[in-house]
RNA sequence: GGCGAUGUAGCUCAGUCGGUCAGAGCAUGCGGCUCAUAUCCGCAGCGUCCGGGGUUCGAAUCCCUGCAUCGCCA
């Protein structure tokens, strides 16, 4: 019996700007989390920034300031980028915060007590300008890849985590709890590293080259490895060891995370928790990568990785919407514009919108905006029933999420809403109120419909919060209430008779992709083929193309051009000289005999002083040519069309 | 080089133990309705289920092999 749920993203580091990677985390972080609200648990969700470390320092130089300020800054775009997204974390953690600093000092000191930490000298190459040690076979040609510089042999003491004592525990723990890492595909890449020997981790860096991290409570001359510091702000957000909040939300931790951080929250995690005796987090949960498809986009990349621009665009709901629907949690996607505006017209405002809107507009028209009383147990709907359709896609819904598949989770919301629309066709309504002896099964129908419209707006409550109380206002409810809660949701006649409702509105209005496009900076640059296809013409204006089959009786390079080929061309009725850009591409005698297609009744026009009266067609590219030549014999003159 | 994943309709993908599994959504075409945001409903796919072998009465589904893409490791 779960009573809490605790989940987490990871801290982000702070030496880029918010990007859609992180908005898409921290969103699906918020979504399980009201999800869990909805089923009347305690959450508690926690975000923050990661601000220690080599990387930071040098952000900061650049930027002409220390690395407290510089995260300050970049911190606070994270901070406020959240409420943007209808996010709201329980706290936003930072690793320079007093309180995480002193739960990182009290985790190592434990673990150094008890005698998994260790004191080493090693030497190894160093690049100075990269601050950090390379191996062997990292080198290219025996210098730094980033600097080409031939690193310097130094040597140097750290202290190390014994990781390797874990390993074979670490295995075990995994093979015991096969759902501890998910989806399962992450589970057997982290087992496969463990395959391998596991290295112990370095967790110091001497304070001679790096100063900005936690000191190592056993050693003032150094400070903490960035990873390690890191990991622990999930139990340092919590009050470890003592506070409340650890206590209740540590036992249901779900850590979400992307890809790229497999290996520290794989491996090291687990190892540092049970090295420090405290119990292991409950589930892992991996996702994968947006990639961006730059060509088919209008904006910049970095405009349209930018969640301010796409939530000032599109809408909070909308995009929280398209990200859950379209990635399968744990596999790649790919983001693009023209996919995001897809999915808003067909799912958001044709099927849900335009739903909504109808069934309100219906209501006010045969109800006069009272609900009616109707009653779908003595007096059935005709076709389908609304009750039993809501009942399935709660349950689906809620099995779904349980598996944190979104994607499929808002596939069953569609399935529902497609069935109300169907129903509406099916039950014509319109109809009905033509026929005044309908009435009763008219108000059924309406009656159904406005209660299937309140079953869909609690369960795309943890995905569109806004849409979600928008229709809740407009069903005449108060959205202020935990309307979300699934046991609410699941009651069928909450809408009582007699109340009225207000008039229903566009909950996603249709966008009109071409208009955006053809906005000032949004020119289609690179586009696919077919996008560059000239304007529309009629049949009438390709009247006025006169093409033929000619001919080549001859062929000849013009002399001091590349490009440039002079035909002489037999139509029949007449010869004709053309002179073509096609040299690159064809050799003179290679044309000679051929039929080829010549417009011709272009105005004739001088090149290199040779008249040319037309123009053949060709396929030229920058690569490689073809003339457009026609594969069996008409006479030539014969016109094309 | 090693390990692993993936390769199914124009696009994005479902396909659990091999036997109506050749599917869904979008896009496209045609038809219908008119309550609605030119929306909704219905109908329509001659897909070598990456190629090639094999096992089997039967394979998209298992085995081998080749190719392609991707990831991790080295």
């Amino acid at each position: 019996m779960t009573s809490a749920f605790y989940i987490t993203t990871p801290i982000y580091y702070v030496n880029a700007k918010p990007h859609l990677g992180h908005t898409y985390t921290t969103i699906a972080a918020d979504v399980a989390r009201r999800y869990h609200r909805m089923k009347d648990e305690k959450t508690f969700l926690l975000t923050g920034t990661d601000e220690h470390g080599d990387k930071i320092v040098k952000a900061a130089e650049a930027n002409n300031t220390d690395p407290k300020t510089y995260s300050d800054r970049i911190s606070a775009l994270f901070r406020q980028l959240w409420p943007h997204y209808r996010i709201s974390h329980d706290r936003f953690i930072r690793t320079t915060d007093p309180d995480h600093i002193a739960v990182v000092e009290k985790i190592l000191q434990k673990i150094y007590d008890s005698g998994d930490i260790y004191f080493s000298e090693y030497e190894g190459l160093y690049c100075y300008d990269c601050e950090r040690f390379y191996t062997e076979r990292e080198l290219v040609d025996g210098k730094c890849p980033d600097h080409g510089k031939k690193p310097e042999l130094i040597q140097e003491s750290n202290y190390f985590f014994k990781m390797s004592r874990y390993q074979q525990w670490l295995i075990d723990y995994i093979n015991q709890h096969p759902d501890m890492i998910r989806p399962e595909r992450y589970k057997n890449e982290v087992l496969g590293f463990l395959r391998e020997p596991l290295d112990d981790l370095c967790i110091s860096r001497p304070k001679t080259r790096l100063k900005w991290g936690i000191t190592l409570p056993f050693d003032n001359n150094y400070v903490t490895y960035v990873w390690f510091d890191a990991l622990i702000n999930y139990i340092s957000a919590m009050g470890y060891p003592d506070g409340e909040d650890f206590k209740t939300f540590w036992p249901h931790v779900h850590h979400v995370v992307a890809k790229d951080i497999l290996k520290p929250h794989g491996i090291y995690w687990p190892i540092m928790l049970k090295a420090a005796g405290i119990d292991i987090y409950k589930h892992l949960l991996v996702h994968g990568y947006w990639n961006v498809e730059e060509n088919k986009m209008s904006k910049s990349l970095g405009n349209v990785v930018d969640p301010i621009y796409l939530k000032d665009r599109y809408g909070s709901d909308a995009v929280r919407y398209f990200l859950m629907r379209e990635m399968t949690f744990g596999l790649d996607s790919s983001f693009s514009e023209v996919a995001l505006i897809q999915r808003i017209n067909s799912d958001l405002a044709n099927d849900l919108g335009n739903l909504f809107s109808r069934v309100l507009a219906m209501f006010h028209k045969y109800f006069r905006g009272t609900v009616p009383e109707w009653d779908s147990g003595k007096n059935p709907c005709p076709e389908f029933d609304l009750k039993a359709g809501a009942k399935e896609a709660i349950r689906n819904f809620s099995a779904d999420m349980d598996n944190f598949e979104f994607h499929k989770a808002l596939g069953s919301v569609w399935e529902y809403i497609s069935k109300m629309n169907k129903f509406v066709d099916t039950a014509a309504p319109w109809e009905m109120a033509k026929q005044k002896s309908a009435g009763e099964q008219l108000a059924c129908v309406i009656g159904s419909l406005l209660e299937g419209l309140r079953v869909v707006s609690g369960l795309i409550y943890p995905v569109m919060p806004d849409t979600a109380a928008t229709m809740q206002k407009h069903l005449g409810l108060e959205p202020q209430q935990a309307f979300y809660m699934i046991s609410e949701i699941k009651k069928w006649g909450v809408i009582k008779p007699g109340s009225s409702l207000p008039k229903g509105i566009s909950l996603f209005p249709r966008i009109d992709q071409e208009a955006i496009f053809a906005e000032p900076g949004n020119e289609k640059t690179e586009q696919t083929q077919a996008s560059d296809i000239a304007p529309e013409i009629t049949i009438d204006d390709f009247a006025g193309i006169d093409l033929r089959a000619a001919k080549v009786i001859s062929a000849e390079r013009v002399p001091k051009t590349e490009k440039l080929l002079k035909l002489e061309l037999d139509l029949g009725f007449e010869k004709k000289t053309v002179v073509a850009g096609i040299a690159l591409f064809y050799a003179p005698e290679e044309l000679t005999g051929k039929t080829v297609v010549v417009l011709a009744n272009l105005k004739p026009a001088k090149l290199r002083g040779i008249k040319s009266q037309g123009m053949i067609l060709a396929a030229t590219g920058d690569e490689n040519g073809s003339v457009a030549v026609l594969d069996r014999d008409v006479a030539p003159g014969t016109r094309l069309k």
